[in-house]
DNA sequence: AGGATTTGACCCTC
DNA sequence: GAGGGTCAAATCCT
């Protein structure tokens, strides 16, 4: 880490990548979940600022579809892990799984850790498509994206949403971490080496803005 | 009625 | 034995 992390500037979410297994949360001792139920699970790890408006607890969209399926406390940590897989696990094979943690040391913060990639948006017949980001938001240097995501309050809708799309722009309907999940799944081609990326997510727009800079350099 | 979420129990690895 | 991950029945919501 001789470098400080690739950074995204959306309007109201920094994002940084990284490939880094269970760093900065409570989990840690058995953390690398190399057992045969997650066989060659291949992992990614983000962080996100969880938002003020919606239930916190919720993970952002990333483009996909996720189904909970179980939740659980771990040693160490103040807040339950929430375990996710995607919703065509079962239609697709779709090996995609998440985990959603809110860090105790920073509990503005969601822990995400992707683990596998989608490949229900690869089968023609999926109906869930993941399109590549737009150019202008790939990871050169920190870009600005009119658009703000809020959690829906739904109960049932936990999807995040763009909040504000006062540009009209067709960017708006990315969603934060379904671009990161986008790169993730393009495998660098976002124009960096997946290796040592970093990604956070944090909401610019929190008061303490600067305070939130900080963790996501720290962290 | 069908799908998603919740939650306790069970399984596996260390 | 401890801890994390998954299963599956019950429940809730649309």
């Amino acid at each position: 880490m001789d470098e400080a992390p690739k950074s995204l500037i959306l309007k109201g979410w920094k994002l940084a990548f990284s490939s880094d297994s269970m760093r900065g949360s409570g989990a840690s001792s058995q953390g690398d979940l190399t057992s045969s139920r997650l066989e060659v699970a291949e992992r990614r790890v983000i962080r996100v600022a969880v938002p003020e408006i919606g239930n916190p607890e919720l993970p952002p969209d990333d483009g996909h579809t996720w189904r909970k399926y179980g939740q659980k406390r771990i040693l160490n940590s103040i807040f339950p892990r929430g375990y996710y897989r995607c919703t065509h696990q079962k239609s697709y094979q779709c090996p995609a799984k998440k985990t959603v943690q809110r860090l105790d040391v920073d509990p503005s913060i969601l822990e995400v850790t992707y683990i596998n990639h989608h490949i229900c948006h690869l089968s023609s017949t999926a109906p869930s498509l993941a399109p590549p980001p737009p150019p202008h938001l790939l990871p050169s240097g920190g870009v600005v994206v009119n658009h703000l995501l809020t959690s829906a309050a739904s109960n049932s809708g936990k999807m995040w949403l763009p909040l504000s799309t006062e540009t009209g722009e067709g960017d708006a309907e990315y969603g934060v971490v379904h671009m990161a999940d986008t790169m993730f799944n393009s495998g660098g081609a976002a124009g960096t080496s997946n290796s040592f990326m970093d990604l956070l997510i944090f909401q610019a727009n929190a008061k303490d803005d600067s305070s939130v800079i900080r963790h996501g350099i720290n962290l």
